[in-house]
RNA sequence: GCGCCGGUAGCUCAGCUGGAUAGAGUACUAGACUACGAAUCUAGUGGUCGGAGGUUCGACUCCUUCCCGGCGCGCCA
């Protein structure tokens, strides 16, 4: 079961028809390519006075035996002009065609106006796949480089879901280990003040933080040897669910759970499945102690693990010499659980790329215990979150909160620009709006690059939401809301779409054909910036667009409604590729 | 030492599984609001695609090698 991307562009396939049939009449006994592969060949030219879309002809030239040219040239011959087809050019190696007007509204204006298009299955066979992402430590900050793991996750599932892949997703926060030992340390011993009413779980990290650095600048003096006393007691405690500090930890715990779960309300984001360290922390140790048993694992200087060195990944350790377990133990039962409890087919991780070889170990590490699944493992890595002077940590107390973020781009987006509607607004709209632009712009910079590309994190450039940003893109569907409200468009009024003669609304419609192509791709590889990229081009078209064809004061009736159609497509595309980014739309800003 | 990821315009990045003249943003320069919203638009300056080989009709894209930067390699997560 391969997924497959199906035929859903209606432009595409017409051609894809045409060109087909083509090929059977110049070379009637050689099936070369389906029309599918035609359909997914076809691309936008370079120049937009060549053509909507362009079949390069290479693919055929082995089988016919022809150079380029002259298999596009013959191409040309058997494909007649009709109601779709208005032109059709041989140029070298490529078939270019220009597709009516009325067949480009019939088939991409008006399904994306009645939300057809949207509907549209993308692709098929797709395994049944859970995403886990967001796997933040409870007792520690939650810090900007949490947000790009965040913003990726949650724009990979709206995009594959809407593309048709079965998408489940889950989180695993890391509620154990030394960390929460270390906050609690410095919360009991060191800390004077109180927990502040509202904020617990930052002040929280902070706790973390300084008890973090206190122990690496006590290490070598003689309070030392009573720090790791106090730690090992308070690890002890944890362990055995009993005491003080594991009543501390419940409750803290909490703290820091209640700000994860602000944090994922404020990015819309809801987990099908919440796994916890803590939950599959002793399992994992006995499903390790029984494979033991079993003879899978092997002993090696006091501790057990796997010798995965016939596999390039050296030695796998799994239960440490004190007898508990190790990230990787952990792992290995939750990918266990998630095979057999949720009878997932493809498991993928999103995790920063520090974790590829923990990833490679695990997945070899659950093949060889027999997971038939352990192929279909994915590790999506994606390159860390930097600041300017080198990378985050309590060392340098140069950790960005994400709370921080958040507010100060809402302030920002008030008193930069939403203070010219004071006085027009309510303060509830300034409020909305400012979260939503927000939102726009944080998660569009978080999503727009590459995941390999590390993101060199400065407050004031992403303070400054000018040229390619959320805020750009929500600001083009803004501008188009306001459009279509003070001209009133019609939705019912049937549009004469022969009438969309300028180039710069050819070339938007083009855009708007490509949506579902684009989506489809971008979902495909798991690749939000390919949205990113897509909107941006959309937006700058109908800005070109708005800029040169007047709607309201259009020379007809009928071309303005024709444009005004063509307006409020473009806006239900901008909305609906936003959302795939999980950034709102709104109708002013 | 081995491995992973980057190295494209001053800066930040696109460039789809090799294909039609290397593109944006930003910065800089010069223009456009009594206009359907200027968070916008138009034009210009700016690149031996890290270096060298190779494969190919064709290479930013694939292979080899080297250089620079970041990260990872047994009892942290």
């Amino acid at each position: 079961m391969t997924p497959t991307t199906l035929m859903h562009d209606q432009v595409r396939s017409a051609l894809a028809e045409r060109i087909e049939k083509a090929l059977k009449s110049v070379a009637p006994d050689t099936q070369v390519m389906t029309t599918a592969q035609i359909h997914d060949a076809l691309v936008e030219p370079p120049n937009p006075e060549m053509g909507d879309l362009a079949f390069g002809v290479f693919p055929l030239a082995k089988a016919l035996r022809m150079g380029p040219p002259q298999i596009s040239a013959k191409l040309k011959e058997s494909i007649a002009l009709d109601d779709v087809v208005e032109k059709v050019e041989a140029a070298g190696p490529y078939l270019n065609f220009t597709v009516s007007m009325r067949a480009l509204g019939e088939k991409v204006i008006a399904p994306v106006l009645n939300g057809e298009m949207f509907k549209r299955k993308l692709i098929a066979n797709a395994p049944k796949t859970m995403i886990e992402y967001s796997q933040p430590n409870t007792h520690k900050e939650l810090h900007v480089g949490h947000m790009r793991n965040l913003c990726l996750g949650d724009a990979i599932v709206r995009m594959t879901r809407y593309a048709g892949i079965e998408m489940i997703t889950s989180t695993f926060p890391g509620d154990v280990g030394t960390h929460v030992a270390k906050a609690l340390w410095y919360m009991k011993f060191h800390n004077s003040e109180p927990a502040p009413v509202t904020g617990k779980g930052e002040w929280l990290g902070q706790m973390y933080s300084k008890g973090h650095l206190l122990l690496e600048d006590q290490t070598g003096t003689p309070q030392e040897a009573k720090n790791r006393e106090q730690l090992t007691m308070i690890l002890k405690q944890l362990e055995s669910k009993s005491g003080e500090y594991y009543d501390l930890w419940k409750e803290t715990r909490q703290w820091s759970i209640d700000l994860m779960k602000r944090v994922y309300q404020w990015a819309g984001v809801d987990f099908d499945y919440w796994y916890w360290e803590s939950d599959v922390d002793s399992a994992s140790v006995q499903l390790m102690q029984k494979y033991f048993s079993e003879g899978k694992l092997v002993k090696s200087e006091g501790a057990i693990g796997m010798d995965l060195s016939a596999d390039n990944l050296g030695f796998m350790l799994l239960i440490k010499s004190d007898g508990t377990g190790l990230y990787a133990t952990k792992d290995i039962e939750l990918a266990r659980r998630k095979f057999n409890d949720v009878k997932i087919q493809k498991s993928l991780y999103l995790v920063d790329m520090r974790q590829a070889l923990h990833f490679k170990q695990v997945f070899k590490a659950l093949e060889h215990l027999g997971f038939e699944q352990a192929k279909d493992c994915v590790h999506l890595q994606y390159n860390f979150v930097e600041l300017p002077d080198g990378a985050m940590s309590s060392r340098k107390g140069n950790i960005i909160p994400i709370t921080d973020l958040i507010h100060r781009m809402e302030d920002t987006v008030k008193e930069q620009y939403l203070s010219r509607y004071k006085g027009e607004w309510t303060d509830a709209e300034m409020n909305e709006v400012a979260a939503q632009v927000a939102k726009g712009a944080v998660k569009y910079g978080m999503t727009r690059m590459d995941t390999n590309k590390k993101i060199v994190f400065d407050m004031n450039e992403w303070l400054k939401i000018e040229g390619e940003s959320g805020p750009f893109v929500q600001y083009s569907h803004a501008r188009i809301a306001s459009l279509v409200r003070k001209l009133g468009y019609d939705s019912s009024a049937k549009a004469d779409w022969s009438l969309l003669a300028d180039p710069s609304e050819r070339r938007l419609v083009r855009g708007l054909m490509s949506f579902n192509v684009e989506v489809a791709m971008a979902a495909q590889g798991y690749k939000p910036a390919a949205i990113c990229a897509y909107l941006y081009e959309i937006a700058k078209r109908f800005n070109v667009f708005y800029h040169e064809c007047p709607i309201g004061t259009a020379a007809t009736p009928e071309l303005r409604t024709a444009r005004l159609a063509l307006a409020a497509a473009t806006g239900e595309i901008l909305a609906k590729g936003l959302g795939l980014l999980g950034i709102p739309a709104p109708q002013k800003m």
